[in-house]
DNA sequence: CACTCGTGGAC
DNA sequence: TGTCCAAGAGT
Protein backbone atom coordinates (compact mmCIF):
# COMPACT_ATOMS: atom_id res chain seq x y z
CA UNK A 1 0.00 0.00 0.00
CA UNK A 2 2.06 2.95 -1.15
CA UNK A 3 0.83 6.67 0.31
CA UNK A 4 -0.48 7.85 -2.71
CA UNK A 5 -2.80 5.25 -2.74
CA UNK A 6 -4.38 5.77 0.61
CA UNK A 7 -4.53 9.02 -0.02
CA UNK A 8 -6.61 8.07 -2.74
CA UNK A 9 -8.83 5.95 -0.52
CA UNK A 10 -9.41 9.14 1.90
CA UNK A 11 -10.31 10.64 -0.82
CA UNK A 12 -13.33 8.77 -1.34
CA UNK A 13 -14.88 9.16 2.29
CA UNK A 14 -16.86 12.36 1.90
CA UNK A 15 -18.48 11.23 -1.17
CA UNK A 16 -19.45 8.12 0.17
CA UNK A 17 -20.12 8.90 3.98
CA UNK A 18 -22.09 12.04 3.55
CA UNK A 19 -24.98 10.96 1.76
CA UNK A 20 -25.41 7.52 3.83
CA UNK A 21 -25.77 9.29 6.81
CA UNK A 22 -28.45 11.74 5.88
CA UNK A 23 -30.25 8.85 5.16
CA UNK A 24 -29.19 6.26 8.24
CA UNK A 25 -28.47 8.73 10.99
CA UNK A 26 -29.90 7.70 14.43
CA UNK A 27 -32.44 9.84 15.91
CA UNK A 28 -30.38 10.84 18.89
CA UNK A 29 -31.22 13.41 22.09
CA UNK A 30 -28.08 15.65 20.81
CA UNK A 31 -28.62 15.62 17.42
CA UNK A 32 -32.07 18.18 17.60
CA UNK A 33 -29.49 20.98 17.33
CA UNK A 34 -25.94 22.49 17.21
CA UNK A 35 -26.27 24.51 20.35
CA UNK A 36 -22.20 24.59 21.43
CA UNK A 37 -23.67 23.55 25.18
CA UNK A 38 -26.30 20.70 23.55
CA UNK A 39 -23.06 19.30 21.55
CA UNK A 40 -20.22 20.29 24.21
CA UNK A 41 -22.21 18.45 27.04
CA UNK A 42 -22.99 14.79 24.86
CA UNK A 43 -19.46 14.82 23.99
CA UNK A 44 -18.35 14.75 27.69
CA UNK A 45 -20.50 12.76 28.59
CA UNK A 46 -19.44 10.11 26.01
CA UNK A 47 -16.17 10.07 26.58
CA UNK A 48 -15.63 6.19 26.89
CA UNK A 49 -18.96 5.74 27.73
CA UNK A 50 -21.97 3.92 26.12
CA UNK A 51 -24.69 5.91 24.22
CA UNK A 52 -27.64 4.18 25.75
CA UNK A 53 -25.80 4.75 29.20
CA UNK A 54 -25.98 8.91 28.55
CA UNK A 55 -29.12 9.52 27.00
CA UNK A 56 -31.21 9.55 30.50
CA UNK A 57 -27.73 11.41 31.58
CA UNK A 58 -28.11 13.72 28.99
CA UNK A 59 -31.91 14.71 29.13
CA UNK A 60 -31.77 14.94 33.00
CA UNK A 61 -28.96 17.53 33.38
CA UNK A 62 -30.11 19.76 30.79
CA UNK A 63 -33.47 19.55 32.38
CA UNK A 64 -32.20 20.82 35.23
CA UNK A 65 -29.06 22.96 34.00
CA UNK A 66 -30.40 24.11 30.46
CA UNK A 67 -28.11 27.10 30.23
CA UNK A 68 -24.30 27.34 30.24
CA UNK A 69 -24.74 29.83 32.86
CA UNK A 70 -26.69 27.72 35.30
CA UNK A 71 -23.77 24.87 34.81
CA UNK A 72 -21.26 27.83 36.16
CA UNK A 73 -23.84 29.19 38.68
CA UNK A 74 -24.79 25.28 40.03
CA UNK A 75 -23.34 24.00 43.57
CA UNK A 76 -20.61 21.13 43.50
CA UNK A 77 -23.82 19.03 44.98
CA UNK A 78 -25.70 19.13 42.59
CA UNK A 79 -23.34 18.81 39.40
CA UNK A 80 -22.23 15.19 41.04
CA UNK A 81 -25.44 14.07 41.44
CA UNK A 82 -25.98 14.75 38.31
CA UNK A 83 -23.41 12.73 37.07
CA UNK A 84 -23.75 10.02 40.22
CA UNK A 85 -22.51 6.87 38.41
CA UNK A 86 -21.64 8.19 34.93
CA UNK A 87 -18.23 8.02 36.09
CA UNK A 88 -15.04 9.78 35.35
CA UNK A 89 -16.28 12.45 37.19
CA UNK A 90 -13.68 14.95 36.63
CA UNK A 91 -15.22 15.42 33.48
CA UNK A 92 -17.86 17.37 35.25
CA UNK A 93 -15.87 19.50 37.21
CA UNK A 94 -14.36 19.95 33.83
CA UNK A 95 -17.16 20.67 32.72
CA UNK A 96 -18.25 23.43 35.15
CA UNK A 97 -14.80 24.93 35.07
CA UNK A 98 -15.10 25.79 31.31
CA UNK A 99 -18.77 26.25 31.68
CA UNK A 100 -17.60 29.64 34.15
CA UNK A 101 -14.68 30.66 31.99
CA UNK A 102 -17.36 30.75 28.96
CA UNK A 103 -19.63 32.59 31.71
CA UNK A 104 -17.13 34.89 33.31
CA UNK A 105 -14.64 35.78 31.49
CA UNK A 106 -15.98 35.55 27.40
CA UNK A 107 -18.90 37.44 28.21
CA UNK A 108 -21.10 34.07 28.18
CA UNK A 109 -20.04 33.12 24.81
CA UNK A 110 -18.92 29.75 23.73
CA UNK A 111 -15.49 29.84 21.46
CA UNK A 112 -16.51 29.62 17.95
CA UNK A 113 -12.64 28.46 16.85
CA UNK A 114 -11.24 25.25 17.22
CA UNK A 115 -8.08 26.63 18.94
CA UNK A 116 -10.02 28.20 21.76
CA UNK A 117 -12.27 25.59 22.08
CA UNK A 118 -9.41 23.46 22.92
CA UNK A 119 -8.25 25.78 25.96
CA UNK A 120 -11.18 25.00 27.71
CA UNK A 121 -10.61 22.45 30.61
CA UNK A 122 -11.75 19.01 29.67
CA UNK A 123 -11.81 19.43 25.93
CA UNK A 124 -9.14 18.14 23.99
CA UNK A 125 -8.22 17.43 20.34
CA UNK A 126 -11.71 15.04 19.99
CA UNK A 127 -14.41 16.88 21.22
CA UNK A 128 -12.91 20.39 20.24
CA UNK A 129 -12.98 18.54 16.63
CA UNK A 130 -16.33 17.77 16.73
CA UNK A 131 -17.36 20.79 18.18
CA UNK A 132 -15.86 23.21 15.80
CA UNK A 133 -17.05 20.93 13.11
CA UNK A 134 -20.50 20.59 14.12
CA UNK A 135 -21.18 23.77 15.41
CA UNK A 136 -19.29 26.21 13.86
CA UNK A 137 -18.80 24.73 10.52
CA UNK A 138 -14.98 24.75 11.18
CA UNK A 139 -13.42 21.64 8.89
CA UNK A 140 -11.06 19.85 11.36
CA UNK A 141 -11.34 16.21 12.29
CA UNK A 142 -12.77 14.67 15.78
CA UNK A 143 -11.15 11.43 15.85
CA UNK A 144 -12.17 8.83 18.39
CA UNK A 145 -12.16 5.25 18.91
CA UNK A 146 -15.30 4.60 15.93
CA UNK A 147 -13.02 6.99 13.31
CA UNK A 148 -9.97 4.89 14.11
CA UNK A 149 -11.48 2.05 13.48
CA UNK A 150 -13.22 3.01 10.79
CA UNK A 151 -10.23 4.18 8.71
CA UNK A 152 -7.64 1.48 10.18
CA UNK A 153 -9.91 -0.74 8.15
CA UNK A 154 -10.39 1.18 5.26
CA UNK A 155 -7.01 1.86 4.67
CA UNK A 156 -6.01 -1.76 6.32
CA UNK A 157 -3.60 0.11 8.70
CA UNK A 158 -1.82 -1.97 10.91
CA UNK A 159 -0.51 1.08 13.49
CA UNK A 160 -1.84 0.27 17.05
CA UNK A 161 -4.71 2.68 17.00
CA UNK A 162 -4.04 3.74 20.98
CA UNK A 163 -1.06 5.75 19.95
CA UNK A 164 -0.97 9.31 20.33
CA UNK A 165 1.32 9.17 16.70
CA UNK A 166 -1.68 6.83 15.06
CA UNK A 167 -4.18 9.62 16.02
CA UNK A 168 -1.97 12.67 14.77
CA UNK A 169 -1.33 11.05 11.39
CA UNK A 170 -4.92 9.84 11.07
CA UNK A 171 -6.04 13.72 12.05
CA UNK A 172 -3.70 14.80 9.26
CA UNK A 173 -4.66 12.62 7.00
CA UNK A 174 -8.56 13.51 7.76
CA UNK A 175 -8.18 17.03 7.54
CA UNK A 176 -6.75 17.19 3.86
CA UNK A 177 -10.07 15.80 2.38
CA UNK A 178 -12.11 17.86 4.82
CA UNK A 179 -14.94 19.57 2.48
CA UNK A 180 -15.29 23.21 3.90
CA UNK A 181 -19.55 22.57 3.60
CA UNK A 182 -20.62 19.58 5.77
CA UNK A 183 -17.73 19.08 7.71
CA UNK A 184 -20.30 18.62 10.43
CA UNK A 185 -21.91 15.73 8.33
CA UNK A 186 -18.59 14.21 7.71
CA UNK A 187 -17.26 14.15 11.25
CA UNK A 188 -20.70 12.40 12.36
CA UNK A 189 -20.32 10.23 9.34
CA UNK A 190 -17.25 8.47 10.03
CA UNK A 191 -18.55 7.85 14.18
CA UNK A 192 -21.89 7.22 12.98
CA UNK A 193 -19.88 4.42 10.88
CA UNK A 194 -18.45 3.01 13.62
CA UNK A 195 -20.94 2.75 16.05
CA UNK A 196 -23.35 1.03 13.62
CA UNK A 197 -22.09 -0.94 10.89
CA UNK A 198 -18.29 -0.97 11.16
CA UNK A 199 -18.81 -2.31 14.68
CA UNK A 200 -16.09 -3.76 16.95
CA UNK A 201 -15.83 -6.69 17.71
CA UNK A 202 -17.45 -10.30 15.92
CA UNK A 203 -19.03 -8.94 12.65
CA UNK A 204 -19.23 -5.56 11.05
CA UNK A 205 -22.04 -5.52 8.99
CA UNK A 206 -19.96 -4.84 5.56
CA UNK A 207 -23.05 -5.26 3.11
CA UNK A 208 -24.22 -2.13 5.18
CA UNK A 209 -21.71 -0.02 4.55
CA UNK A 210 -21.25 2.85 2.56
CA UNK A 211 -17.49 2.50 1.85
CA UNK A 212 -17.86 -1.87 0.86
CA UNK A 213 -16.44 -1.15 -2.66
CA UNK A 214 -13.28 0.09 -1.51
CA UNK A 215 -12.66 -0.72 1.99
CA UNK A 216 -9.29 -2.57 2.32
CA UNK A 217 -9.59 -4.59 4.82
CA UNK A 218 -12.73 -6.14 3.37
CA UNK A 219 -10.97 -7.07 0.24
CA UNK A 220 -8.79 -8.96 2.10
CA UNK A 221 -10.50 -10.08 4.74
CA UNK A 222 -9.21 -8.71 7.56
CA UNK A 223 -11.71 -6.62 9.15
CA UNK A 224 -11.73 -9.35 11.98
CA UNK A 225 -7.61 -8.01 12.85
CA UNK A 226 -8.22 -4.67 12.22
CA UNK A 227 -8.47 -2.14 14.57
CA UNK A 228 -4.29 -2.90 16.00
CA UNK A 229 -4.64 -2.37 19.75
CA UNK A 230 -1.38 -3.12 22.26
CA UNK A 231 -3.31 -5.18 24.93
CA UNK A 232 -3.70 -3.39 28.46
CA UNK A 233 -1.97 -5.04 31.53
CA UNK A 234 -3.61 -6.45 34.02
CA UNK A 235 -5.42 -5.13 37.06
CA UNK A 236 -4.06 -4.80 39.98
CA UNK A 237 -5.77 -5.69 42.57
CA UNK A 238 -6.78 -4.22 46.35
CA UNK A 239 -8.39 -5.83 49.13
CA UNK A 240 -10.44 -3.18 50.88
CA UNK A 241 -12.92 -4.03 53.62
CA UNK A 242 -15.76 -1.55 53.81
CA UNK A 243 -17.67 -0.25 56.95
CA UNK A 244 -21.91 0.06 56.77
CA UNK A 245 -22.28 2.33 60.04
CA UNK A 246 -26.21 2.47 60.84
CA UNK A 247 -26.89 4.54 63.93
CA UNK A 248 -30.61 6.74 64.84
CA UNK A 249 -31.63 6.05 61.03
CA UNK A 250 -28.57 7.44 59.65
CA UNK A 251 -24.76 5.97 58.06
CA UNK A 252 -21.84 7.37 58.16
CA UNK A 253 -20.31 8.75 54.77
CA UNK A 254 -17.09 10.41 54.19
CA UNK A 255 -15.36 12.81 51.19
CA UNK A 256 -12.65 11.46 49.65
CA UNK A 257 -9.48 13.40 49.50
CA UNK A 258 -9.43 15.49 46.16
CA UNK A 259 -7.29 13.49 44.20
CA UNK A 260 -6.83 10.01 42.93
CA UNK A 261 -9.45 7.18 42.50
CA UNK A 262 -13.12 8.61 42.91
CA UNK A 263 -11.52 12.32 44.12
CA UNK A 264 -13.76 14.39 46.14
CA UNK A 265 -16.45 11.77 46.41
CA UNK A 266 -18.55 10.87 49.20
CA UNK A 267 -17.82 7.16 50.24
CA UNK A 268 -18.26 4.33 53.33
CA UNK A 269 -15.47 4.48 55.61
CA UNK A 270 -13.17 1.80 54.40
CA UNK A 271 -9.57 1.01 54.78
CA UNK A 272 -7.07 -1.16 52.81
CA UNK A 273 -7.12 -4.86 53.37
CA UNK A 274 -9.37 -7.97 54.22
CA UNK A 275 -10.54 -7.97 57.75
CA UNK A 276 -12.27 -10.46 59.52
CA UNK A 277 -15.35 -9.20 61.44
CA UNK A 278 -13.84 -9.23 65.26
CA UNK A 279 -11.30 -7.14 63.28
CA UNK A 280 -13.55 -4.93 61.97
CA UNK A 281 -15.61 -4.65 65.29
CA UNK A 282 -12.46 -3.58 66.61
CA UNK A 283 -11.69 -0.74 63.99
CA UNK A 284 -15.19 0.56 64.38
CA UNK A 285 -14.87 0.84 68.17
CA UNK A 286 -11.83 2.68 67.83
CA UNK A 287 -13.83 4.87 65.95
CA UNK A 288 -16.08 5.71 68.35
CA UNK A 289 -19.41 3.80 67.17
CA UNK A 290 -19.82 1.86 70.03
CA UNK A 291 -21.26 -1.50 68.02
CA UNK A 292 -24.08 -2.96 68.94
CA UNK A 293 -24.73 -5.58 66.73
CA UNK A 294 -23.05 -7.06 63.44
CA UNK A 295 -26.11 -7.41 60.89
CA UNK A 296 -24.83 -8.64 58.08
CA UNK A 297 -21.64 -9.22 56.14
CA UNK A 298 -20.63 -9.11 52.07
CA UNK A 299 -18.44 -9.78 49.60
CA UNK A 300 -18.27 -8.23 46.43
CA UNK A 301 -15.82 -6.88 43.67
CA UNK A 302 -15.99 -3.43 42.11
CA UNK A 303 -13.86 -3.22 38.83
CA UNK A 304 -12.32 -0.03 38.00
CA UNK A 305 -10.44 0.67 34.50
CA UNK A 306 -6.54 -0.38 36.08
CA UNK A 307 -7.52 -1.44 39.75
CA UNK A 308 -9.94 -4.17 40.97
CA UNK A 309 -11.53 -3.74 44.18
CA UNK A 310 -12.50 -6.56 46.37
CA UNK A 311 -14.86 -5.17 49.29
CA UNK A 312 -15.58 -7.00 52.26
CA UNK A 313 -18.50 -5.46 53.67
CA UNK A 314 -19.75 -5.17 57.09
CA UNK A 315 -23.10 -3.88 58.30
CA UNK A 316 -22.65 -2.71 62.04
CA UNK A 317 -25.77 -1.06 64.16
CA UNK A 318 -24.08 1.65 66.34
CA UNK A 319 -25.05 3.67 69.71
CA UNK A 320 -22.78 6.84 69.25
CA UNK A 321 -22.26 8.76 65.79
CA UNK A 322 -18.30 10.43 66.13
CA UNK A 323 -18.05 13.74 64.09
CA UNK A 324 -15.33 12.69 62.07
CA UNK A 325 -18.21 11.08 59.48
CA UNK A 326 -21.07 12.75 58.28
CA UNK A 327 -24.16 10.75 59.07
CA UNK A 328 -26.78 11.05 56.29
CA UNK A 329 -30.00 10.22 56.36
CA UNK A 330 -31.02 7.64 53.88
CA UNK A 331 -33.44 10.77 52.26
CA UNK A 332 -29.92 12.56 52.06
CA UNK A 333 -27.94 9.91 49.84
CA UNK A 334 -31.10 9.05 47.51
CA UNK A 335 -31.58 12.61 46.84
CA UNK A 336 -28.75 15.25 47.01
CA UNK A 337 -25.53 13.31 48.36
CA UNK A 338 -23.56 12.10 44.94
CA UNK A 339 -22.22 8.30 45.91
CA UNK A 340 -20.02 6.61 43.34
CA UNK A 341 -21.43 3.35 42.65
CA UNK A 342 -18.58 1.59 44.18
CA UNK A 343 -20.03 2.45 47.19
CA UNK A 344 -23.78 2.62 46.81
CA UNK A 345 -23.71 -0.78 45.92
CA UNK A 346 -23.37 -1.55 49.51
CA UNK A 347 -26.11 1.11 50.29
CA UNK A 348 -28.70 -1.11 52.56
CA UNK A 349 -32.93 -1.17 51.71
CA UNK A 350 -33.55 -0.28 55.54
CA UNK A 351 -31.13 1.77 57.77
C1' DC B 1 4.65 8.67 25.94
C1' DA B 2 2.56 5.91 29.59
C1' DC B 3 -0.32 6.03 33.12
C1' DT B 4 -4.59 7.37 35.57
C1' DC B 5 -9.42 7.93 35.78
C1' DG B 6 -15.69 4.58 36.32
C1' DT B 7 -19.28 2.11 34.82
C1' DG B 8 -22.49 -1.40 32.99
C1' DG B 9 -23.24 -4.25 28.98
C1' DA B 10 -21.92 -7.76 25.51
C1' DC B 11 -20.07 -12.10 24.63
C1' DT C 1 -16.31 -15.65 35.12
C1' DG C 2 -13.15 -13.21 32.59
C1' DT C 3 -12.36 -10.08 28.89
C1' DC C 4 -12.99 -6.15 26.31
C1' DC C 5 -14.75 -2.58 25.93
C1' DA C 6 -17.57 2.99 24.62
C1' DA C 7 -17.96 9.38 21.04
C1' DG C 8 -10.85 10.80 25.69
C1' DA C 9 -8.52 14.16 28.71
C1' DG C 10 -5.09 15.37 32.20
C1' DT C 11 -0.69 14.72 33.91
Amino acid sequence: MTEKNRAELYKKLPGALIPWYRENARDLPWRKDREPYHIWLSEIMLQQTRVEAVKEYYRRFLDKLPTIESLAQSDEDQLMKLWEGLGYYNRARNLQKAARIITFENNGVFPSEYSEIIRLPGIGEYTAGAIASNCFGEPVAAVDGNVLRVISRITEMYDDILKPATKRYVKTELEKVYPKEDCGDFTQSLMELGATVCVPAGSPKCQLCPAEKFCLAHRSGTEGQLPVKEKKKPRRIEERTVFVLCCEGKIAIRQRKHAGLLAGMWEFPNIAGKLTAPEAAAVAGDWGCRLAELEKETFRKHIFSHVEWHMSCFYFRCEETPADFYWAEKEALNGRIALPTAFRQFLPEKV
